[in-house]
DNA sequence: AGTGCGTGGTTCATTTATTGAACCGTGTTA
DNA sequence: TAACACGGTTCAATAAATGAACCACGCACT
């Protein structure tokens, strides 16, 4: 059931590393018969979402992607298609989230969404750059962003913010690599006092983060009964925003996020109700 | 026969205009059956190209698209692709090929290929900026693309080429309403003496012109016979380089070019074996 | 309240297109 | 020269797509 399906699933294995797919091989990749998978080419080929080198013979994604994604853009402009989005993760939730994009060396705000269900909430200014150093989204970039980030992380002296802040690169890369085997990163009032925030990266087409999305938890509400589903909101919100800025989530990335895997605690403040969120590690 | 291509078909209802539509209508639109309809639209739903709004129930084009169209720019980056089809048509007509598109306000060459044929053959510079009024390829931009381009003609004195070159806004403007009926323009030494120009837009997604092919032929291979396959050359061309680029053609466009359609022709000179061009006005 | 119409969506017997093993011709490799 | 992998084709068997009728809901107009 679903010819049409089978058909657009041929679509799939054609990536980056792989733009070009011979009949054979796709055969073997998708596991159908050769006939079929002519069959589902070439239909796929007459409406121009594949295109065949006529020298190779083989099998690329054709030019009617674009004037898709083209119309895409009309029906849902990406950050529309993000703040509905961001919109019901924060009913589930009920906190504040922060979609912030990566333009060319800084991580900018994007969409902020505020949370109606609170009087106390977190309030970020729109037109604030995002500190790497301070945030969770800056961690989250760091970990999953573009390299260079990472690399010349400490050229420029960072900038302090509150006493939990962190301005040692080494302790910073210390944490990068939690985030990256978490998949998500965390912050305790590192940028503003009182501010919980929680932040998962969004993946472009090449796998390396363009932006992340964040939830922001004023300390009232920061109790660790919450934190499992402020993360599967995070999970899933990573999910579909990748999704609707047209990225991919690389295969290592974490199907499932674990509160135990937290980067960030407040040091030397005992376990009490709020979020205990270093004990695993 | 071709059940995921009916599916895909699907999608060339959605348009600028219509960029979400319901399950009647777009089962009227297809004259598929409301089911088969629905069962197609879920199809493509499941792979992400249909997204459906929750509210309204209607549906667009999802975010998948996007995807692919990033896929596409891998495999084959827009002037590549681009390069690849004029190739091909040079092979045919044996003639240099000029691929222009509008850059802000001005029309600029993207790519050139000579042709390998002869050895007298028209050669461009790739830096250039077209003049809009002493060229094939700027009366096609000033029929076929955005408006503002024929408003404000004559707002800027209009540069002399030649003797042929056009300057004065009034005469033009009779030749842009010729071009929009024809699809194609030409010109006649209007920019260099001894060089026959002929052009035809390449539309965008808004079926608006966002550049010109053209065929640049010298004065002793510019002969009458030769026109057809000129310009049956450009017709492919403007079809397969706006499918390239992720375009759409007008309704309205002529689905052939005739030679008599010319809109520029050698004022005096007597009807020889060149290309008689303005003799069916 | 009631009536009619348009909507999105479902059902199931009938029809029709999809499927895949085997096959062909060609080019490449050993 | 022989074996192999490639793209592509054939055709009987089969499994899937199809569409008329139908349901439930919401809305506008009497």
């Amino acid at each position: 059931m679903g010819t049409a399906l089978n058909a657009l699933k041929m679509l799939e294995y054609f990536s980056n590393s792989q733009p070009e797919i011979g009949l054979s091989q796709l055969s073997r990749l998708s596991g159908a018969n050769k006939a079929t998978t002519l069959r589902h080419l070439r239909a796929l080929e007459e409406f121009g979402l594949i295109e065949q080198n006529p020298m190779s013979k083989s099998y690329m994604i054709g030019p009617a992607a674009l004037r898709l994604a083209a119309l895409r853009e009309i029906a849902k402009p990406g950050l529309e298609g993000a703040r509905s989005q961001m919109r019901s993760a924060m009913q589930v939730v009920g906190e504040s989230l922060h979609l912030s994009l990566l333009e060319k060396d800084t991580l900018k705000t994007a969409l902020v969404v505020e949370t109606t269900q609170h009087s106390v909430r977190v309030s970020l200014d729109p037109t604030e750059i995002i500190p790497i150093n301070a945030t969770a989204s800056g961690l989250c970039m760091l970990s999953f962003g573009p390299t260079f980030l990472f690399e010349r992380l400490g050229s420029d002296p960072l900038t302090r913010y509150t006493d939990q802040t962190l301005t040692d690169p080494d302790t910073i890369r210390e944490r990068v690599k939690l985030v990256g085997r978490a998949g998500w990163a965390n912050s305790n009032g590192s940028y503003e006092d009182g501010v919980y925030g929680f932040a998962s990266p969004i993946f472009g087409i090449d796998q390396i983060a363009i932006g992340t999305i964040a939830i922001a938890v004023p300390e009232s509400r920061a109790t660790s009964e919450r934190l499992p589903a402020i993360l599967s909101s995070l999970h899933t919100l990573t999910h579909e925003l990748t999704a609707n800025f047209g990225g991919q989530i690389p295969e290592t990335f974490p199907t499932e996020f674990h509160p135990r895997q937290a980067v960030d605690s407040i040091p030397g403040e005992p376990r009490n109700e709020r979020f205990q969120l270093s004990e695993g590690k």
